[in-house]
DNA sequence: TATTCGAGTGTATGACATACACATCGCTGA
DNA sequence: TCAGCGATGTGTATGTCATACACTCGAATA
């Protein structure tokens, strides 16, 4: 028995001297994408490899083959990690254009804390579990409109995919940064834009539309998806009264 | 003199029997963007590799950088080429309700002719000419409406939006074919889908809202924009009126 | 006629996803 | 206690990709 002591102390030596060969827990399919979303918060959708998402986690490429059918499945992963349903969007709210409204700010504030969703080459419809979670709170929003199924999964799709929209064209912008590239771009429309060819979008540029309001503060500065938001709520509101709600 | 025509005849027979060793033009910056375009047409955005486009020219893959900057310039080019405004948007329209609609549908039908433009990957905001010219053409529309600039642009971002949106997603759903692919999106939903935890989602599958009217023809199961554009429009026209148009 | 220049070429590099065969280790059942 | 099996991680290799860089060659220019 006495000789098991240096043996095992020989042994934890050697874990101890070695380099840390890995966090000696083992790999999962949570630490596999858990270490690929803190890839693209920090360095973009690009940043995402296999190997290097393997090597921040200490082991070679191949091991996450373990665990994940292909990038592609990592990819939805990613996404189906960072879409878990805020806990406010269980407060209780004010009617359906109340619910709709935080809905859509609780996305917001997700799709901004995580920019590179919105440029995720995932192709087909929503599908993993918090996805079809946010549908299904959406959905919910519209439960006292008399509305049809079918009609409430069209205003779900329609308000998502506003938001969608401008949270990528915000990121393209880079409006992450000070907001000066919605500068830029006005800036360039307004050199591009000949009046002649243009002449409608030439008064837009000179009347500022595409360049934030004068006095907007910096902190504002980044495109704003409630101008749209209003518009389709006032449509759904229409319909929903038009059919009797 | 005699002796030139037989080596003038062997020359021609070799230049004949050469396997057409290209079209002995010359390369262009619109023949490439054309070759990109028939290779995104027949087999999608993935099958566009810059050896794949130069061999379909009969050049090799470096040549084509003599006459693009890069791939990613290729692709823009590509969105240019096909985004080509139709004749059919110069013809007169009756109010901007009407205008916007027929904008959807020139647009619509370039989005169905080129299901690859949705999934270029992109960023940043429209700038080439032909996109501009879209723009242009949507802010016109709205002249007689009394809207502020910032807010037509506003409106003309949701509207395209909501066509790139809807265009995607059926383009993922693969809606080319039969239409197959919405009805299994629907079976899939109603196996994945847990009443309890779940339970709005669960009554819209079941309701069939994710499914196609019954009765519908199989040429017109594709998804459709119009459900969300009449939401829209009816905002707009809110907008519109409120503003004292 | 000599030179320059631009179009097209060939070769090479480094990133990438992933196939496949192998090693290792802990557990199960004898 | 041990045999062997299944699961987990590894190493090597392949093919595709965009693209850098140095070149050839022929035509236009000086």
């Amino acid at each position: 028995m006495k000789e098991e002591l240096p043996a095992g102390l020989a042994e934890l030596w050697a874990r101890l001297g070695a380099p840390e060969p890995a966090p000696r827990n083992r790999l999962t399919l949570s630490r596999v994408t858990g270490a690929a979303v803190e890839l693209a918060d920090a360095d973009g959708l690009d940043a995402v490899s296999m190997a290097r998402v393997a090597e921040r986690l200490g082991y070679t490429t191949m091991s996450l083959y373990r665990h994940v059918k292909s990038k592609n499945e990592l990819l939805l992963l990613m996404l189906d990690r960072v879409a878990a349903l805020p806990p406010e969007l269980d407060e209780p709210f004010d009617g359906w254009r109340d619910g709709l409204e935080r809905w859509c700010r609780a996305q917001w504030e997700m799709l901004h804390a995580h920019p590179w969703v919105v440029h995720l080459p995932i192709t087909g419809p929503p599908i993993t579990p918090n996805q079809l979670a946010w549908t299904d709170r959406a959905l919910r929003t519209l439960r006292g409109t008399g509305l049809s199924e079918a009609d409430k999964a069209g205003v779900a799709l329609l308000v998502a995919s506003h938001l969608h929209t401008v949270a990528r064209l915000g990121a393209d912008l880079g409006s992450a940064a000070s907001g000066e590239s919605i500068a830029a771009y006005s800036d360039l429309l307004g050199r591009l834009v000949d009046g002649a060819r243009f002449p409608a979008l030439r008064a837009a540029v000179d009347a500022g539309a595409y360049d934030y309001p004068a006095g907007t503060p910096a902190e504002e500065r980044r495109l704003d998806y409630r101008f749209g938001l209003a518009r389709i709520l006032d449509g759904v509101a229409a319909l929903i009264s038009s059919a009797g709600g």
